[in-house]
DNA sequence: ACAATATAAGAAAACCTTTACGTAAGATGG
DNA sequence: CCATCTTACGTAAAGGTTTTCTTATATTGT
């Protein structure tokens, strides 16, 4: 079945009547050949359609030309954004990602750290995952870009700008009225969280409210879970809010779904605000009002950043920030 | 930065007293060694963290240990969640996961499968994209497994079991009292559709219904050309059916938006069944019934099978179906 | 005890590329 | 016109592994 037998840079300096080393150079464009013997190269290369080995290429250069990107799930929207992003920007680098998915789970993703590195992977991109990065670095010194979250020692960080997004979320609420903001946030009070209240806060104070525990609600983020809060919620205090902002989308749909069911009109009697701007937030009846994290532009960075890091270029900003945006829909 | 050396299979020949050929022996577990010098090389190995270099293994043996995945839209989540699968699937067996994202694009495809056989990938899951394997075949003669759609001379083939999954999302409206049930379908009539409407139709007539062209309408498949088209007919046809079957969730859920928008009640009015499942079924309000699709078969169907064509063994069947079920919700 | 065979292990070639080094021819400067 | 420099290109080593071919030693059968 596979017999033919694969072309090499030998060949087509055999057929071009000049040495590999030439062929090597003008594949490279490192210099050191006449416009002639180019062009001579380059049209054999075309026609024997030779195409470059990577593995001898990575075994000389000790590079793979792909990078291993790590994700809780990729079922996930928002870590697919990332991803399609991260996808088209390194194909036109002749780069490739090597896809995991931790699923949350260390064990796995200790797993997966050392197929990368067996992989040799050029560099890691980790995105949102919560392992201590001092096993990474153990197996192997690789050039590691995180994002969206922000594991102690780690050196080199993507962040959305959580604390602008909460503050957007709590003018826009006050801006439409509201008094009361509860804010539904996930239990788990990652960095990302606390940057998030904290710019809903001053977002409070900036429209003269002020802040109070009894409006801070926690859950695991999801809909089931958020559900469950909103009843219970609604159930043991009433609606003693005019308006929510939730730490994720699903949350916030959850919380719409229980206040429509309840009888209690959204927007109109109150508002919410979720964050991310997944797909699903315009399929909504009504559509929801989101904060949208640029995840182009997270990606785009990262990307970036990564390829710096693997030319063994010094990267300049250790911790970059990516402006969030208000999409206003019809929760608010 | 990078400083610390590599360990290679020379440095463990060397401190375990041993040649080269007897280390890599033990490794591939080839036979032709003691079972004391099995034992000493593998200490060895575990003393030096020693880790092999593919790229190294891949020049010699014509191998990379990856297979490359080329999807329409990582995004999609019935296709997120394949990719998931396949991960967890090929993570044990040592494969690694090259991810492509089509975007339905032509172009960027071809440019994805010539990355791929540069990178050596030992196959290629190909899921649902539309280009013709002609091309894919020119480039290299490598295992290509094609999962959801089946392009024209496409070898090997998973496909979910559409018929059934059209059959048993008719009977379910009529055994909840439906007569008249629309057809909602993607525009382009790809066979899987076409399965869908046969197995529909086949529901009707088990029914005691019979199938007329009015019930059957298509669009883009997508939220906002679905709501045109729902939008559209109401306005012009009034309501002159009783169910919807539509081909995909989103559609399902643009018609339960704009019926209930209109005033007209689901399930108490119209009753609606989707297809794929997506999670957005269980968070909407009713939860809508729909059709699954087996994403976790699918995978590793088209693993096993990608990973028996990569050792060189036949295949016996070229053409694998896998098993729907309906999920009844809250719209039937 | 001796030939025949099986077992354990080493030496070296091959896979394809990059790159340091070498060399010859032509260009430049005095 | 000679010394020096530049340009264009070739040679060969190196990178880590698998695998074929040998060889040395141990085992078996008679």
């Amino acid at each position: 079945m596979n017999s033919r037998k694969r072309i090499s840079i030998i060949d087509v300096a055999k057929k071009a009547g000049v040495s590999i080393a030439t062929v090597s150079r003008v594949i490279n464009q490192n210099g050191g050949y006449s416009k002639e013997t180019e062009q001579k190269v380059r049209q054999t290369i075309e026609e024997c359609g030779f195409t470059p080995n990577v593995n001898a290429i990575g075994l000389r250069t000790n590079r793979s030309n792909s990078i291993g990107v790590i994700v809780p799930d990729i079922t996930n929207e928002f870590f697919a954004k990332i991803v399609r992003e991260l996808d088209i920007f390194l194909l036109g680098r002749r780069y490739s990602l090597l896809i995991c998915n931790s699923n949350e789970d260390y064990a796995l993703e200790n797993m997966h750290i050392r197929g990368l590195a067996e992989k040799h992977v050029d560099g890691i991109i980790y995105i949102s995952g919560q392992n201590e990065i001092k096993r990474i670095n153990e197996i192997k010194n690789l050039p590691v870009v995180y994002i969206d979250r922000a594991p102690k020692n780690a050196e080199v960080l993507i962040l959305s700008d959580n604390e602008m997004g909460g503050y957007l979320a709590a003018c826009e609420l006050i801006s439409k009225g509201c008094r009361r903001i509860l804010f539904l946030r996930d239990i788990r009070y990652a960095s990302t969280i606390r940057s998030r209240k904290n710019g809903y806060i001053r977002g409070l104070r900036d429209g003269g409210l002020s802040f109070s525990d009894e409006l801070e609600m926690s859950c695991f983020p999801e809909y089931g879970e958020a559900r469950s809060v909103m009843e219970r919620l609604l159930k043991e205090k009433g609606c003693f809010f005019d308006g929510i902002f939730a730490t994720n989308d699903m949350m916030a749909l959850a919380c719409i779904n229980v206040l429509t069911e309840n009888g209690i009109r959204v927007p109109g009697a109150i508002k919410v605000v979720g964050f991310d701007n997944v797909s699903i937030t315009q399929f909504t009846s009504p559509q929801i009002t989101t904060i949208g994290q640029d995840t182009r532009a997270l990606a785009l960075r990262a990307g970036e950043t990564i390829l710096k890091m693997i030319a063994g270029e010094e990267v300049p900003e250790k911790k970059t920030i990516i402006p969030v945006h208000l999409i206003v829909r019809k929760t608010t």
